[in-house]
DNA sequence: AGTGATTTTGCAACCGGTTGCAAAATTTAT
DNA sequence: ATAAATTTTGCAACCGGTTGCAAAATCACT
């Protein structure tokens, strides 16, 4: 069916090694014998299977790439960049859906059984469970957009949440706003956690309770506007920090659906910098990590990880930044340091 | 390093044929041997390569999947589905990202070295040089979302845009809007041009001229901005059908920034039914195609397809349906039938 | 127990590449 | 021209499975 080394190698009046070696970088091969090699091999239409490559090799240019949120669209960007990257090293992904918890053993298996070159998780919170299986499988692994911290046994590629939570605060603050909310994803995720630890930590350095902590049940629209719904019968708050921009902007038409003007009477600030944040139907001001940096980051870590499985644990650590649009307004009481 | 067939073998006392046979489904094992062996490999935490087992076997159990849309939060949507439905078949999807048209040989080239089983194509256009070059590969493929027509000669599986187009226009016209517009995407993409060709056709069968007919330069949310821009500047319209709720949000965004109140004063009907478009911001009236019932039927396709490459092509199409929800209102005007 | 039919088993070749090693060919130095 | 050093080449084993085939083992039946 396929054409094969040893076709090309007769073709040519070579050894089948002759011909592997004009397809292998950095083998010994006369000019004379590539030429002949290349000649019969284009004739022929041969492509050398990876496959087979793979097999005796042991290296199959294949990445595992880890997901469990297919409803964030910020997904498909890092899908995007991921692909794009991966193809220009000649890797590829191979993508693992972790939606349901139920296949995370079988998934573990496929990884395995596939033999991927290393892995990444791109959750926001890595199953205790997950990290294991694959520490055990000699899997070089990189958590990105995951928590950088003593205790973890992986590599870790992503942003410092606590000082987001702590930057948003120091937004709002600096806005004149005083009763000031977190409404987060869910409270099982690291991401949220520090979020909200980094929020809160900043506002008590200057001797303010946050009004309210409260979390969504899910990184989603709904589960924003439900949970927005129940803040505003609960607590009257001059701003609120969402830990995603989804909730943001479900908080957003939870708010003004209720006839609660925004930025006017209430102020809200993001996560992530969606692109349909700066809709103008939303225009959310909203923090935003860099999320190419931290994937080609990433894919820099992996690979040298593939060939170096052993190197020292590592946590690369990006800054955020606050894109200002339209959901904050100065306070008229703005009080400064 | 990783536990082998070998071993296995002789740790249960048998040859290496019987544990192959005990993990392969079908062959002739002896329930004597088969616990001997499971015994032996559970204890060894043994499991199969299936790099190894490929290149025997010939199936990599691999299937290409191929998108060129990483904007479109749809194509999350189609990702989350393709990952968990194959995931439940024991395959897995090797995505392929073909924003870029500079790698296309090189995609295809690389779908060929891993000899992916077969080709999941999910571009609302299927490049020809694609197609043929797929076709010489002898790799099964199924288009979906594709456009099912004669001189095709790739299995397709979707939706007939040309009956999307004159749905839209059907509802447009119940509602009793006459001065009636199309805003598609890029005019290069044969969904386009079906739904633009099914709205028309509706008009002209009851004498009406079709407005503006207009195309944005992309799938976006700014290609769908600009376009609307223009279409207002250059005409008045009483309903918009757009190409894509994404198109539809900037165009409905635009409207409202040029103060013309929807559904008041401009009705409009998108495409596709986002999660976004049930969004109380946008909260649009849009046509809906039955992604989850297409996508479950290309799967089978391709699987059967891989055991029998040479079946009749084969067209699968299903039935559109208009979801109502905030951007369209019955004109005062309104006439019937 | 003996015969034939059926199932289970191991052997060995194969899938399509890579690679260490020694022989052959080429280059360089004398 | 010859010897030494260097490069190129082919052989053969290997990567980790599968599978056709014939021998061995088991089963069914007189």
């Amino acid at each position: 069916m396929a054409v094969t080394l040893k076709e090309v190698a007769k073709m040519a009046g070579v050894s089948r090694s002759a011909v592997s070696r004009t397809f292998t970088s950095g083998a010994s091969v006369s000019e004379k014998t590539r030429k002949k090699v290349e000649k019969a091999a284009r004739e022929l239409g041969f492509r050398p299977s990876l496959i087979a490559r793979s097999l005796a090799t042991k290296r199959t240019k294949l990445i595992g790439l880890i997901a469990n949120n297919f409803q964030n669209p910020i997904f498909l960007e890092v899908f995007d960049l991921y692909t794009q990257a991966l193809q220009k090293l000649g890797l590829r992904p191979l993508l693992v859906n972790l939606t349901n918890e139920t296949n995370l053993d079988q998934s573990i298996e496929m990884l395995r059984q596939y033999n991927v070159d290393g892995v990444i998780v791109a959750t926001s919170t890595l199953p205790p469970y997950f990290a294991k299986s694959l520490k055990d499988a000699q899997l070089p692994v990189v958590h990105v957009f995951g928590r950088a911290g003593i205790g973890t046994d992986v590599h870790v590629v992503g942003v410092d949440n606590f000082s987001c939570g702590q930057m948003a605060a120091e937004t709002l603050y600096n806005y004149g706003y005083r009763q000031l909310a977190f409404l987060g994803g869910p409270e099982t995720a690291t991401t949220t956690q520090d979020r909200a630890a980094g929020f809160v930590k900043f506002l008590q350095d200057r001797g303010i309770e946050p009004a309210d902590i409260r979390y969504a049940s899910a990184y989603e629209y709904q589960a924003g506007r439900t949970a927005m719904s129940e803040l505003l019968q609960a607590k009257t708050v001059e701003a609120v920090f969402c830990g995603d921009d989804l909730i943001c902007m479900g908080a957003l038409d939870e708010a003004r659906q209720s006839g609660i003007k925004v930025p006017e009477e209430l102020g809200l600030i993001g996560f992530n910098d969606l692109e349909i944040a700066q809709w103008s139907a939303y225009d959310l001001t909203t923090i935003r990590q860099p999320t190419r940096d931290i994937i080609k980051s990433s894919i820099e870590l992996i690979v040298g990880l593939v060939d170096e499985p052993d190197r020292a644990l590592e946590a690369r650590v990006f800054p955020c930044s606050v894109v200002e649009r339209g959901t904050l307004k100065a306070r008229s009481a703005a009080a400064d340091t």
